[in-house]
DNA sequence: ACCTGAACACCGTTCAAGT
DNA sequence: ACCTGAACACCGTTCAAGT
């Protein structure tokens, strides 16, 4: 019974505490994340769970949003990267594989929530810009053009993820919910008339059809829209791109990288 | 000196401790922000600025994230809406507009980041949803195109806000991106050809240049896809809208109002 | 009726002191 | 050299008890 010598009958009944290692601990805050949601994967309670002091954990992990990502990172893991061989036009296939990334996220809006704020680089996450991309270059996207239209499609994605609520904060979303369709209700014709003429259609649900609606606004734009570098920033021009967008969109969007308006 | 008499030489050199009201709260819940940042507006703090305790805020704000919510609305009180009324082309304005909107969060991303997740419901972002949904009906959006570009263009913007560190965590972004430059570095050509094709084109910056194309990307995209109701969710049918969106895009654009994608 | 002191149940992170 | 107990400096929210 002396600390050095194991008791006989101590015949790992119980792991005990496994050494601590970066690995372990992001598994056991996977698991905790699945078990209690992410709101719970904090480093006391981690610690807790490992049966150790909040202080041990920083010896691996340098911060909670270090973690978070990690977390994250083994969660993109289960996104289906398999639309990017298969047959089909590229533009269905690539929808389905975003859609698919959602639906992971849709499972932890929260994670979402902090993909937004600190921009993962994890191998799975690398394995999804990489298969975006795939699909982009298929679709004949010239490099800049990919580059800057894969920030725009995962934007997309993450935040529509991040909007969902989490269970527990559902109650304050139907509040929020129940809110605005209050004020919609007694919005003024006179002070917001295009808000009372829409109505109910504001808040019209329907997610799934507005996500893929999205990606397909988001799509038909990257190829259609004219040549980042033409682009001027707001403010400037007043009859600046136009009608080059769509005007030129139908031709560009046979050969998107061949386009002439790098020329201004 | 008596609590009840005031003494003869307070003539209110300090209001002393004005009565609580819900706009007081929020008048200096937004001054505690302009000077301390949001993380420092929480319930504990902001009491203490007005000289009380917790508790008695609860009497006047559901929660911290209303409070947040009421914070941010007053902070919409600053977007130029003045391109809605303006001369030029729709799309130039509608640029404009947003943008400003984007630039007023851009100052408090974390503020961005609660308006991601509650969406608002004041005042201010009424006058803003109107503004965009008239910008959009001048550009010829039938009303359920409208209501949802809305969706998509507010929380692009808002989304980008969002992702912008606030200084106090901008030493943890620069690791951010430090990190994400490592991983480029060493991505292998065998496993990401595409990401090492691209290189550091992935992370050109250019912030100004890059909201403005991903603007233009959407509204080309919502003039421009097929209708919202005629979009299949992903994943089902193989070769559904595929060259739709930008084929009958240049027709589309040209007189988006008169479009017959009503009926399909 | 209205307000709030004090308590409950948590946080992240650091660092001096241990082994 | 590696690990961690204990402390520092905070949180949101509730509710019983006060005025």
């Amino acid at each position: 019974m002396t600390p050095h010598s194991p008791s006989p009958r101590s015949r790992r009944e119980r792991p005990a505490k496994p050494a601590l290692t970066r690995a372990g601990i992001v598994a056991t805050a996977v698991e905790l994340m699945r078990a209690e949601g992410l709101e719970r994967v904090t480093m006391r309670r981690l610690a807790q769970e490992l049966d150790t002091g909040p202080a041990s954990l920083y010896v691996y992990v340098r911060n909670t949003a270090e973690l978070h990502a990690a977390v994250l990172d083994e969660l993109l893991g289960e996104v289906d990267l398999s639309p990017v061989r298969s047959a089909g036009d590229w533009r269905d296939r690539l929808a389905r594989l975003l859609t698919s990334y959602v639906e992971v996220l849709f499972e932890h809006p929260a994670l979402a929530r902090s993909a937004l704020v600190a921009r993962p680089s994890g191998e799975h996450y690398l394995d999804l810009v990489e298969a975006v991309l795939a699909l982009l270059a298929e679709g004949g996207a010239a490099p800049e053009r990919a580059a800057w239209g894969l920030d725009l499609l995962l934007q997309y994605g993450t935040a529509t993820a991040a909007e969902h609520s989490t269970r527990a904060e559902s109650a304050d979303a139907q509040r929020d919910r129940e809110a605005l369709t209050a004020v919609l209700d007694n919005s003024s014709p006179d002070r917001h008339p295009q808000i009372t003429a829409l109505g109910p259609d504001l808040i019209a649900g329907a997610g799934e059809a507005r996500l893929a609606w999205g990606f397909q606004v988001l799509l038909s734009g990257i190829v259609t829209a004219p040549d980042p570098d033409t682009t001027p920033a707001a403010g400037t021009g007043a009859d600046a791109g136009t009608g080059a967008g769509a005007g030129a969109g139908a031709d560009k969007n046979s050969a998107p990288d061949t386009a002439t308006d790098t020329t201004p």
